[in-house]
DNA sequence: CTTCATACCTAGAGTATCTAGGTATGAAAG
DNA sequence: CTTTCATACCTAGATACTCTAGGTATGAAG
């Protein structure tokens, strides 16, 4: 990942819901809902983009599942993606705290 | 401000780090960096039209000063700008401890 | 007198997100 | 049975912010 949270942060997002298991991409839309509180309530046209550039750059892999009748393209992460993931929490421990710093709220 | 803290965040810190006392712009960028540690590391390029931006919508006011032999333009806060920071603030709170949740960091 | 830090600016490139459209299936309601 | 809604996928183009890369000008330092 790069190491500047500002841009591209939802690919560790994503990153960080697919760490515990594997998941389809509308399925993630909803997770991220949830867990997030619904407040990262995300259209689909962010979401299916962001994560074809996670699977371009090796950080997961998909394969198409159809046990439900209704086809789903299911993405897990690699070990390249936990390796992303790791840099991307970094990147977010030090930019959260330095926002916290410039706001003067507690850190 | 807009209460979605993923865009126009800059806008915020900037009020961030006016809240305490005026300032010029070149003067912003360096506090910017010292306050976060380097994190914040930013170009005037990004910088002078965000300034321009909060200005536009009232949030800070500007006038020359040229005491120095070289001319700055000083930027303050407005109680319109205050009330913005108080509501970036409010949307960082929320966005921060999110993020904290999907990443399953201690929030 | 040349170089560097200060101090301002903007146009255009790059990039991520969102809008708005499209297709298709299963389930529920009438 | 057929219409409607949620599921499930996709992409093209608009929007918006950041960054690159240029420009100008002054004061200080060597």
């Amino acid at each position: 990942m790069k190491e500047n949270w500002n841009t591209g942060n939802l690919d560790t997002l994503l990153l960080g819901i697919l760490r515990q298991r594997a998941a389809h991409g509308y399925e993630l839309i909803q997770k991220l809902k949830e867990t997030s509180e619904a407040v990262f309530d995300l259209p689909e046209g962010t979401v299916y983009p962001s994560l074809h550039r996670l699977e371009k750059t090796g950080a997961i892999s998909s394969s198409w599942d159809s046990s439900s009748g209704r086809r789903r393209r299911i993405y897990a992460i690699t070990p390249n993606g936990r390796a992303a993931l790791q840099s991307g929490k970094k990147a977010w421990a030090k930019y959260s705290h330095s926002v916290n710093m410039v706001l003067g709220m507690s850190s």
